[in-house]
RNA sequence: GGGGUAGUAGCUCAUCUGGUAGAGCAUUUGGUUCGCAAUCAAAAGGUAGUGGGUUCGAGUCCCAUCUACUCCA
């Protein structure tokens, strides 16, 4: 059975349990502070978990790509090591709200695996929470019991809190669960040691492969536990390991999931694989890292030097570390691998097909950018070990800024260390990095208090949001906080129903009032969102906190940064029209100053792309487009109409979707109710943000009028200066030629007159090797024709004073063999320098001093005159 | 968010502790002829990221700021 088969199947067997399938979210989580990937097939039902929401359906179930990288899931070193541990990952999973609980939960999962899948029942154990003294929690036996009515009880083992009780985090909804374990072990091993004894003993062939949780209670901030209201499943299984099985591997990478990519590796690299552990390890790295990193650009995070981006630069710098190491590809060639990869994949997930170019090419820039790194490092190692010889060890310091500083990975300084008879001080090295982590920690200190729930507040679990249609309205505070960052402190509020726009989709926060009836007035100073929960931020916790308060926005920011969000549409609408279809968007930034759209596009856009496609933003604003709003469309007619969605994007069943004339988009954002309140357009500014992708800057209404005012202005004050001339440009050049002629005239005069000096000082040379005078030339200009006239009289002795510019100067030339004799020009002018209160230096053969002292000008020559 | 490194000619980089801003490649011109990265000679090319400060003097030291790279969170 093909891995596309049995994901099918998974599907398409819950769906006959009533589920309702839904899409993978993106990898990519946004509006999540503790989490910046989906590492679990529930992430995108967190909020239903926590209460925030409710279920739009009972039953549920999809196939989720998941990326383990960070925080509490890493695996990243792991991975390419083992036959099973991966970055990306597919999670098969299916969801109970409130619906069924441990027995229908139990009776699926038995049922897929041995008669759709066809597993041999004998090869499958199950595992229940034994209970835990310390939480006061008994045995599941509800579990236990249920699990009787199929498997054999030899079969059910008793799991510790660690393996069958699972929690999201500290806080939180929780509860036991139930795993299934495969035994794929041959025969013979199998008479040797019985499977339920390898159970959760990190054998590579005695599995899990699907874990149901019960979530049945709620773990308050002092550790204790309460029964859930309403109970929930929430299963996994992972995809890769039920293809192994499926498919009769003892390898997650000998599916048909990763073989195309490791034959394709193997082809390259010239070297089968099986062949050498250290280049098997090296392929399965690539094959591996290769899905992550173009999932996730697909899902629109880039490679980036911070936060998620940066994760996603590692895991792509790890792959071409061990290509680069084991397998010797010393030219990028990861880029190459991405067509089979879509070939593969992209009919289940169409956002790589749609995108395929653009992975490939953002790869091939960052496998460039790495190697030339990697270069930088081995030349800095070379020259290291080139003025350390004979010391045979590298410090750990240096190793540390190799790694440090320059991005170097330290398994290669050791490897080339090594190479040559060294090693590295791996003890230094770890101090190092434990100090920059510290520091890094210690910078980053968020300390957020327990969320204070206030009893008398409105009982809705669901906020509402009021903003699309008024920008005021009576709120109740329903929770606060106190949060302190390094040294800031501010308070977190939550209302049951607010005006005010939490910072999404590009669009920046609220800023606002809440007003008591008293006339107590509280700044909201941003708005932020966590997960769907929208958060206003403020200075001062209202005095008042059970009370009605009065929130309002601040209209004209608000109108402001409305025009900007209507007319980023607007933009996305011309640019494909103007360049093509393929412009797809990669990001936006909208506040009340200005908008920022990313999107990919492989060429520098021209004056006149960038004139056409202002102009059609500004007829589509003069056309005067009414807003057409949906809030709550089917995904599927949205996409009949022909909105734009952005992958990457977390879609529910229904959709807001935001219409201008033609442009339709998929949109959670505020906008003007008409495109002729935007008033005017203008692009500020057009690059390249990486590999394929450019970025458009552009104001709108009164900023693009200040923008227009302020380039008017520059062009009347150039008029005016050049005396209104008819053709500003033909002057500004006319003037421009006539300086460059009339400096190179002075040049020449400057040079004839230096030289004429150089020549009349010759001749008094000739006569007499000392010349004490002086001047009022400028004493800087005169180097050149010092440093002459040293080479063609060794004898000469040269002092000049000049009051040149207001100060006193001096200067002091000599010729070789006054300076071989002892004579130092830096040390007679240092001496001179004093009489004019000033000081100077130089060397031996030539040296200047300054000074304050006009008066001591002639002393200082005097002196200088007696020291040559 | 915090730390480190860097920013010099069109490009790649020198300029040791403050004291004459330079090389290679590329460009232009001229010579030579061994056609497909030929060679010789010469010329041109610089606000040393930006803005302050210290100093007689700053590419070099200090502060701020921007950008890129990099590590940590």
């Amino acid at each position: 059975m093909t891995n596309n088969e049995i994901r099918s199947k998974f599907l398409e067997f819950f769906e006959s349990k009533n589920h309702h399938i839904v899409p993978s979210a993106p990898m990519v989580v946004k509006n999540d502070p503790t989490l910046m990937f989906t590492n679990a097939g529930m992430n995108q039902f967190k909020d239903i978990f926590l209460g925030n929401a409710e279920a739009t359906y009972p039953r549920v179930s999809d196939a989720q790509k998941c990326l383990r990288v960070s925080g509490k899931h890493n695996d990243l070193e792991e991975v390419g090591h083992d036959t099973y541990h991966h970055t990306m990952f597919e999670m098969l999973g299916n969801w109970s709200f409130g619906d069924y609980f441990k027995r229908e939960a139990i009776a699926y999962a038995w049922e897929f695996l041995t008669e759709v899948m066809h597993i041999d029942k004998n090869n499958l154990y199950v595992t229940v929470f034994g209970g835990d003294e310390k939480d006061g929690l008994p045995m599941d036996s509800e579990a236990y019991n249920f699990w009787k009515e199929h498997v054999d009880e030899s079969r059910i083992l008793k799991g510790s809190k660690k393996d069958n009780f699972w929690e999201m985090g500290d806080q939180g909804p929780c509860g036991p669960c139930s795993e299934i374990h495969i035994d794929i072990r041959n025969e013979a091993d199998k008479k040797l040691i019985p499977g339920s004894e390898l159970v959760n003993k990190d054998n590579p062939l005695v599995i899990e492969i699907w874990n149901l949780v019960f979530m049945q209670f709620n773990r308050l901030a002092n550790g204790t536990l309460e029964p859930l209201k309403s109970k929930h499943i929430d299963t996994g299984m992972g995809f890769e390991r039920l293809c192994m099985v499926m498919q009769g591997k003892q390898s997650n990478y000998d599916t048909d999931i990763f073989q195309p990519l490791i034959q394709e590796i193997a082809a390259k690299a010239g070297i089968a694989y099986g062949q050498r552990e250290d280049a098997d390890v090296a392929m399965r790295v690539i094959a591996d890292h290769l899905r992550a990193v173009s999932f996730s650009i697909a899902d629109g995070q880039l490679p980036s030097n911070a936060k998620a981006g940066y994760v996603i630069r590692r895991i792509l710098r790890r792959a071409v570390r061990y290509g680069y190491t084991f397998l010797g590809f010393k030219q990028p060639f990861i880029n190459e691998l991405v067509d089979t990869l879509v070939s593969q994949m992209g009919n289940q997930y169409t956002e790589l097909k749609k995108q395929h170019e653009l992975i490939r090419r953002i790869i091939l820039e960052e496998e460039q950018s790495f190697l030339k790194t990697l270069a930088n490092g081995i030349s800095r190692f070379e020259d290291y070990v080139g003025s350390h010889a004979g010391s045979k060890t590298i410090d750990g310091a240096f190793a540390f800024e190799l790694f440090d500083t320059y991005g170097f990975p330290v398994d290669l300084t050791q490897l080339m260390a090594s190479e040559k008879g060294w090693n590295v001080d791996m003890e230094g090295f770890q101090k190092g990095l434990e100090q920059q982590k510290e520091r890094s920690r210690a910078a980053a200190q968020v300390e957020n208090d327990d969320w204070v729930e206030l009893a008398d507040a409105s009982t809705s679990v669901q906020q509402e949001f009021v903003g699309y249609d008024t920008m005021q309205c009576e709120v109740h505070i329903t929770r606060y906080r106190h949060v302190k960052v390094k040294d800031k402190e501010f308070f977190q509020l939550v209302f049951d129903r607010t005006p005010f726009y939490g910072e999404s989709g590009g669009q920046v926060g609220d800023q606002g009032t809440l007003t008591h009836p008293a006339g107590d007035v509280v700044t909201v100073v941003n708005t932020k969102k966590e997960n769907n929960l929208i958060i206003h931020i403020v200075n001062k916790l209202p005095e008042h906190l059970n009370d009605t308060y009065n929130a309002e926005v601040d209209k004209c920011r608000r109108f402001a940064i409305e025009c900007n969000h209507s007319a980023t549409h607007l933009l996305h609408k011309a640019l494909r029209s103007v360049l093509g279809e393929h412009v797809e968007q990669k990001g936006s930034s909208v506040d009340e100053q200005r908008l920022r759209f990313d999107f990919s596009h492989f060429a520098k856009l021209s004056h006149d792309e960038i004139r056409e496609v202002e102009k059609q933003v500004n007829i589509a604003i003069r056309r005067a487009l009414p807003l057409e709003e949906h809030r709550a469309m089917p995904i599927a007619e949205a996409r009949n109409l022909g909105a734009m969605a952005l992958f990457g994007e977390k879609y529910g069943e229904f959709v807001r979707v935001v219409k201008f004339g033609d442009s339709v988009e998929f949109c959670g954002g505020t906008h003007t109710s008409n495109t002729g309140h935007i008033g005017s357009f203008r692009i500020v500014s057009e690059g390249a943000v990486a590999a394929g992708m450019r970025r458009i800057e552009a104001v709108t209404g009164a900023a693009a009028e200040k923008f227009n005012d302020a380039l008017q202005d520059q062009l009347d004050t150039l008029r005016e200066m050049c005396k209104n001339p008819k053709d500003i440009v033909a002057a500004v050049q006319r003037l421009q030629d006539e300086n460059a002629a009339l400096r190179s005239q002075i040049d020449q005069f400057q040079k004839q007159q230096i030289d004429a000096l150089r020549r009349s000082l010759a001749e008094q040379l000739q006569q007499n090797p000392v010349i004490v005078r002086r001047t009022a030339d400028d004493l800087g200009q005169l180097k050149d024709a010092m440093l002459a006239l040293r080479t063609q009289f060794p004898d000469m002795a040269i002092v000049l004073g000049s009051t040149f510019g207001d100060k006193p100067s001096l200067l002091v030339a000599l010729g070789q063999n006054r300076v071989d004799a002892g004579k130092n020009a830096g040390t007679i002018v240092r001496t001179a320098g004093k009489e004019m209160q000033g000081g100077g230096g130089g060397q031996p053969g030539y040296a200047t001093a300054g000074g304050k002292n006009i008066e001591g000008l002639d002393k200082a020559i005097a002196v200088a005159a007696e020291m040559i």
